[in-house]
DNA sequence: ATTATTAATACGATATATGTATTAATAAGG
DNA sequence: CCTTATTAATACATATATCGTATTAATAAT
């Protein structure tokens, strides 16, 4: 036996909803020319397709003259289960199609630009497996930007970190992304293991603008701890700061998740340690927003996704 | 909607078993040319197939590249209930297929010659309509007979009387016979309504045999009133005596449903009243004989079909 | 870049289902 | 007793569906 839920059906039994419908409605009507035209089909076609049931059943299901149509013992024991059956599959076609229309929506996601290099294009991923028929669409920006789109209403959630949140939305904590401190190639930092925020005193840094998330989490932390960051140069993507730091114009702090695909020419990397070397990220919601059921099942995927 | 079960089944919808098998095999495999191995078809085929299910359902329950195979969520939610589909409608064929067994096997009754004209022959037919493929085979015989049949096992059951039954066989109560005189035209006692045993003193009387039932009722009847009963000529059949009766010599007391379909040439025929003029009818068993399916269901009907 | 793997497509052959017209069987009515 | 009406079954030609083989396209892995 090929399959393991024990059933005895050969190759040869192929009964269909056509079958099973045939014989509700001669059950029905005990007539099969009052059946076949409810089922809008011909008498001989329902005729035939009766037998056809039956020889595949291997049973006799009615007995019929020409006046008078008849359940047999075995049909009066197979047509409750026909009918059950039918009714059964209508309600799981009727369930899944509803499922569909759901599939037909679309999910906008504000994100910081950090994240596209992290697990956010595992999970679109997988979400695209699940929900094949599902739009997404993914804004990329920096934190004012991203808790605007939330707060506006035409992201379905964002992620990000909102420490100051409160009121309108809400935060769900995912967890936490650490930094880097790239290098040009050489640098005398790179004798370290492992460097702090107060090693860069005096380091001409390249750094995001000050509304990204990245930024005011590091600003922040040297706040806290009494350092001056020189933060000389100001650009608006990572990538372009690994340009300017492979031309050795200072060094950057980056989201360790942009060195997991390898390094830039010329840069190189080491991990950035201490207090506020780190940047909380989560779910960003609004706390009166329908979450639509694509949405809902995005951000199940970004649980589950998220490396502990 | 033509059907009252509410399904949103239309007419193109012909989901089979084929296509719940394809559907089943390539979730289990994620992998269609094993899952096609499997079901022992090609691998377009079950590509096909796969997309036909999907194409009448209205939904993607699978997304596939080339290197995997995974289920959307709409496949999650379907192929749970394709599988208690298949196994439901597997376990209704086994069902279906043992009454089938039984259908198949043969019933014998051993019945008393009377009943033949009273509810057996609809019994038969109405037992032939549920059970078509059951042979039926009916021995006509007087009591002693019956009994003998049903005491040696070759019958399933017998109908009739059997008063003094006791330690082997057991009998089931379910019903009585009236009697009528069957009279040459012109007799003298038309002209009376109703007759009793005590009217036939001096009356040429044509019988049954003493092993029968019928003239073992009658003449327990005749010996507790007194009344001596003068059995003239005797003849294995009541046809039989409806020849004589005709002819002029003789009444006969006849069961009464032998007029039921009308009188034979030249006969009439009065009822026959007082004590001892009914017999008692039933079903007769071997209390240790297993009851066959079919059997069981002969006497089901009979208990249905008996006149209250 | 090449190879290996795998689902999808093309196409011709076969099988299955369909409808119209007809037949056979059987009650009902004159 | 014969005729009529009704109804399931059959015959046959047509349309549709399914099948397998050979091939293609896409994509990891080497």
């Amino acid at each position: 036996m090929s399959n393991e839920l024990g059933l005895d059906f050969d190759a040869s039994l192929d009964l269909s909803t056509r079958h099973l419908r045939a014989l509700v409605a001669v059950a029905q009507y005990r007539n099969f020319a009052a059946a076949a035209t409810d089922l809008g089909i011909s008498q001989p076609t329902l005729t035939r397709t009766v037998r056809k049931a039956e020889d595949m059943l291997g049973v006799a299901l009615f007995t019929r003259t020409t006046r008078r149509v008849a359940l047999t013992a075995a049909g009066q024991e197979f047509l409750p289960m026909a009918e059950r059956l039918l009714s059964d599959l209508g309600l799981g076609i009727r369930n899944v199609r509803e499922l569909a229309e759901v599939e037909r929506g679309q999910v906008v996601i504000a994100s910081l630009m950090t994240l596209a290099h992290g697990v956010l294009p595992g999970a679109i991923s997988r979400f695209a497996e699940s929900y094949p028929s599902v739009a997404v669409e993914l804004r990329e920006g920096v934190q004012a930007r991203v808790l605007e789109e939330v707060r506006g209403g035409s992201a379905d959630f964002g992620l990000g970190d909102a420490p100051d949140v409160g009121g309108l939305l809400e935060m769900e904590h995912l967890g936490v992304h650490g930094f880097r401190l790239a290098l040009p190639n050489g640098h005398r930092l790179m004798r370290r293991k492992s460097i702090s925020l107060r090693d860069l005193a005096g380091e001409r840094l390249i750094s995001m603008p000050t509304e990204a998330a990245a930024r005011r989490t590091l600003d922040a932390a040297a706040l806290a701890a009494g350092i001056d960051l020189d933060s000389h140069f100001t650009v608006g993507q990572f990538t372009t700061a690994f340009q300017l730091v492979a031309e050795g114009l200072g060094v950057a702090i980056v989201p360790s998740t942009y060195f997991e695909g390898g390094h830039p020419e010329n840069v190189s990397s080491r991990p950035l340690s201490g207090p506020g070397a780190v940047q909380r990220l989560g779910i960003i919601r609004r706390r009166d927003r329908v979450i639509t059921p694509a949405a809902n099942a995005f951000m199940g995927i970004l649980r589950d996704c998220w490396p502990t």
